[in-house]
DNA sequence: CCCGGTTTGGCAAGCGCTTGCCATATCGGT
DNA sequence: ACCGATATGGCAAGCGCTTGCCAAACCGGG
């Protein structure tokens, strides 16, 4: 049983006794209306109760009230905050959000982008893997907004990866540490590239690239062990875990032998014993961020790039070097 | 360059020498046009590149080619990974999902729901603490599907709540506990209020109820310790976590002291010093049957209600009693 | 060959909203 | 009072698609 009860412009039109175009522009054109019909209209639709028809309005004007986010794995509580975010954001703005997790292949990447872009009015695309400019061309016009990745001429907001680097190596030296490892993430990330080139310019030594994930950081150990490190940076936070795992594995002993921190600050990254010690990637403020930005594209300013700095979260993962 | 410029029913039916009309039932209506037509029609429309207005086919017809889930905290892997699986699941049939966290709160779960139903096909709802009428009233006519939730003539998939205290309770049984203790969820919940009961009839002793929170967890850790418990069956696993951290504060070793078992066997469970024995909801099969579960009854099928078995997925954070 | 029944596909009426174009009202200035 | 500029709101043409209705074509049996 389907009540539609749904009331059209033309019933508050007929309410307030003008024609529904002007019911449309008090509602989409504001100062275009004399105020005294403003308000008239403005009362109709309080009475009747009317919600506009998004479908009717994306068809007959193209606003779709709705964005789309993109991440590579929505079971990262990283991009699941980020997400999380834009969400409250939006309901604020009384739009809606479509999310896809593309899974860090470039072709799903592309695909959801492709697929959504017609219906949403613009794009957050986390951490993406493809060349940028497939994603603009699957994106049809849409504006976009990129997180975590920088390019030329396109808004983005991502936190500043050399500052990540250089936190935690500097809270690794501060502790008297001179044995440090920086662990690589994939090559395709935008981000551990960033990151690689600071460590190097830092000349610090760089263990990977490992896939971003538990086995990834498990597999390190080895080669930590082997290079003789007391310290190592991960690319994020579950490869910590992985790093803590391995290490517990071979009874080495953290931090006293070996201090780790991890990257993200994911809710789990408090939770683990020992607790890690990790570089704050802000999921929540750069999430804020991208909706913010998103809008102004929207709005017709031109492509900006927001940047946020990271900070170091002591925890007990990291100690003095024994 | 953007030769995006979107091919229209007509377009097609131009190149395929019949009217709009026709084309759009072969794209929609499967036998109610003749074979070599239809044939005919589909060359055409792959050789336009067609793809059909979302906003037009919802006004003309009321098919969006959406779904919405509704989760009460996006954040949670367990939540995250089903709506992973949805997404994966709706990608194959060309629908695309709109998700909203409810942050478990009614009145967000309802607004939510009210605003998405005008624009999708049907919801999926997860854990929702909200009544059920009050919900299907804001879906204004939508069908519905809950996940972890159970009510008189629903749709609804669900994880047999009380095999999951009797599998946890088993497990630690036959490890020698015999001071078990099951740690209550918030009562708005369905899925803690079966545990409950359950818990009741098995004579198991219950603690709590603290919310589903890493702090809710560690909280609990006087308690068990003054109950004198040597096994503790929590909520969920980040509770799990929770304790862990307490007696991990409180010199107590798991599990040569204290046993722990947590629920939902999140990614993250795997990752935790010592790894943790937990009770796997099989987010993805969840997800997976929820998403199956709507298509029925958008099929026009009856409410079904689909249950999971929970399976024991035995770590380090159990063990014999000492 | 004829006839009623069944396919098949054309036709056009919208679905609810936005917006360019106009006609009319309003208004300040002279 | 008169005039042009400006503010205001009516009008209707679609946006791209679905679908009930109907006519033409087609089928098999008598």
């Amino acid at each position: 049983m389907t009540n539609r009860d749904t009331a059209t412009l033309d019933d508050v039109a007929r309410r307030a006794g003008v024609h529904p175009g002007t019911v449309s522009r008090v509602l989409t054109r504001p100062g275009r209306v004399n105020e005294k019909t403003a308000a008239r209209v403005q009362a109709a639709v309080a009475a009747v109760g009317y919600r506009p028809n998004l479908a009717a309005r994306q068809l007959a004007g193209g606003k779709t009230s709705r964005v789309a986010v993109i991440v590579p794995d929505i079971t990262n509580p990283y991009f699941a905050e980020i997400v999380q975010e834009v969400q409250l954001g939006a309901r604020q703005r009384s739009e809606s959000v479509l999310v896809a997790d593309s899974r860090q292949a470039a072709p799903d990447e592309l695909s959801a982008v492709e697929s959504l872009s017609p219906n949403v009015d613009g794009l957050i695309v986390c951490s993406p893997v493809a060349a940028l400019g497939t994603v603009r061309d699957a994106a049809d016009g849409r504006p976009i907004v990129y997180v975590n990745r920088r390019g030329r001429n396109v808004a983005a907001v991502h936190v500043d990866q050399g500052a990540v680097v250089t936190v935690a190596v500097d809270h690794l030296r501060s502790l008297g540490h001179d044995r440090i490892a920086v662990v690589r993430g994939p090559s395709a990330f935008w981000s551990a590239e960033q990151r690689s080139r600071l460590a190097r310019k830092l000349g610090v030594a760089q263990l990977g690239p490992v896939s971003p994930t538990y086995d990834g950081g498990l597999a390190l150990i080895d080669e930590i062990v082997d290079g003789g490190f007391t310290a190592v940076a991960t690319f994020n936070d579950v490869t910590a875990f992985g790093v803590l795992g391995g290490a517990a594995a071979r009874g080495i002993r953290v931090p006293d032998e070996l201090s780790v921190i991890g990257s993200d600050n994911i809710p789990f990254s408090a939770m683990t014993n020992p607790p890690l010690t990790t570089v704050d990637g802000c999921a929540r403020r750069v999430g804020r961020a991208a909706l913010d930005l998103l809008g102004s594209l929207l709005a017709g300013d031109p492509p900006r790039v927001v940047v946020v700095d990271p900070a170091m979260v002591a925890r007990s993962s990291t100690g003095i070097v024994s």
